[in-house]
DNA sequence: TACAACTTTTAGATTAATCTAAATATATTT
DNA sequence: AAATATATTTAGATTAATCTAAAAGTTGTA
């Protein structure tokens, strides 16, 4: 049983999780463009960084093509990903934040080095499946749980959707919902919608109000 | 109210901790040899950042005479104690690690920048005073209790002492002391010393064994 | 006091991560 | 198929943190 045999820094494990996510998006090569716009960063900066990790055969790399995770890539960018969403569990369930304010320190937890460390906070928060905005937790192996889910914006007037997620997961937008009170698990049904921008009249707890497609697009909902 | 207005990197952090324990150990100014010493780099590298340190008024520094902290870097080196120390009471009280095992992983969790995940982590935690290894936690002011303590190799013969402490805490120290069922709050008894080198026979649990001087003078006790 | 031993600083390199500006490749239009 | 626009890479700088080797300062002792 061997352990890490090669440190990889903040900024590699950073390159690794937004291209993963990304791939998710977009099937095939990842471009440097969109990694750049993704990590706000230059794309000159992002065709070094790339190079680096091709060396280091974290992704396959081709000029002017763009890149992709191997395996090995691809799991150490999953641990990331577990550990961001671990801890995000940690910071609400047991420090009492809210949905909105996690994401930053989560940032920064999500690069602590130790196996057992996450193993344990795993079993310490109960092996929870998801995180605090729907978002599925990779296990030891990398693999996370599929959920049949879709936008808001997919059902039609009259369809009942439970929310268990949000795609964008800003702040402006999780206070949003709060505003509203939508949170994970709240019944939401379509009482309107309009057929030329999308628009919808939504009911949430008796209350009958209007929201834009821009909302009904980044709220995932479970039908039953 | 103004949060950080700088921003440390994990580097001069680790070197105003540094800093903040060589002067608890003596007085005055700290020589670059031994920053460099405890922080196991060179001399050179030690008097560049003191240097920069300087210039952020985090310490005072006088060619070739060392260094000193001043309000404002000693504050900062206590806020990085304090959530050194504090995460460890968090991985031993809440996931149960050893307290031979969590050093590193507070070394990295103490460079965690989120003044509100630090305090929330501290009354989740029973706001509590001390550490794992008896050492005293800062408060949000920076200011720890002292308590009345002495070294083991202290005691006389037949003098009891609670043990609150050890003042070295690496893993083999701590694996020995459990192999010999001490931990903090642990009564020990001493039943004999010898004058020529300081070692003892101590009763601990109604054992009686052996301790060199140096074990002695790294295990701290409270005496009534 | 003088010099040897030790300590500390400076000079000059190196590595990682980033940037700007310029060059090059690819894609889209006429 | 050119010409133009867009995407991507390369070249060259910069900043932070570290190192080695050499220079300079301090100290303690003969
Ligand atoms: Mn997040
Ligand atoms: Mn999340
Ligand atoms: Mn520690
Ligand atoms: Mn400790």
């Amino acid at each position: 049983m061997h352990k890490l045999n090669f440190v990889m820094t903040f900024a590699e494990e950073n390159y690794l999780k937004a291209i993963f996510h990304l791939e998710l998006e977009s099937q095939g090569e990842v471009s440097t463009n969109a990694i750049a716009e993704s990590m706000e960063t230059k794309p000159s900066s992002v065709t070094d960084m790339v190079q680096k990790l091709a060396e280091k055969k974290m992704l396959v790399y081709k000029r002017y093509k763009g890149a992709q995770l191997t395996e090995k890539g691809r799991k150490i960018a999953a641990d990331v990903i577990r550990k961001h969403r671990l801890w995000e569990v940690f910071l609400v369930e047991k420090l009492n934040f809210h949905w909105d304010e996690v994401h930053d320190i989560a940032e920064q937890l999500e690069h602590i080095k130790s196996e057992e460390l996450i193993n344990r906070l795993d079993d310490f928060l109960g092996n929870p499946d998801f995180d605090p905005h729907g978002d599925p937790i990779p296990n030891e192996q990398g693999v996370m749980k599929r959920t049949e889910k879709k936008l808001l914006s997919e059902l039609k007037k009259n369809q009942i959707g439970i929310c268990v997620g949000v795609k964008e997961s800003s702040g402006e937008f999780l206070q949003y919902l709060d505003k509203k009170n939508i949170s994970i698990g709240t019944r939401i049904t379509v009482m309107g919608k309009e057929f030329f921008d999308g628009s919808m009249v939504i009911e949430v707890q008796n209350e009958n109000f209007f929201i834009s497609k821009t909302i009904a697009d980044n709220l995932y909902v479970q039908t039953s």
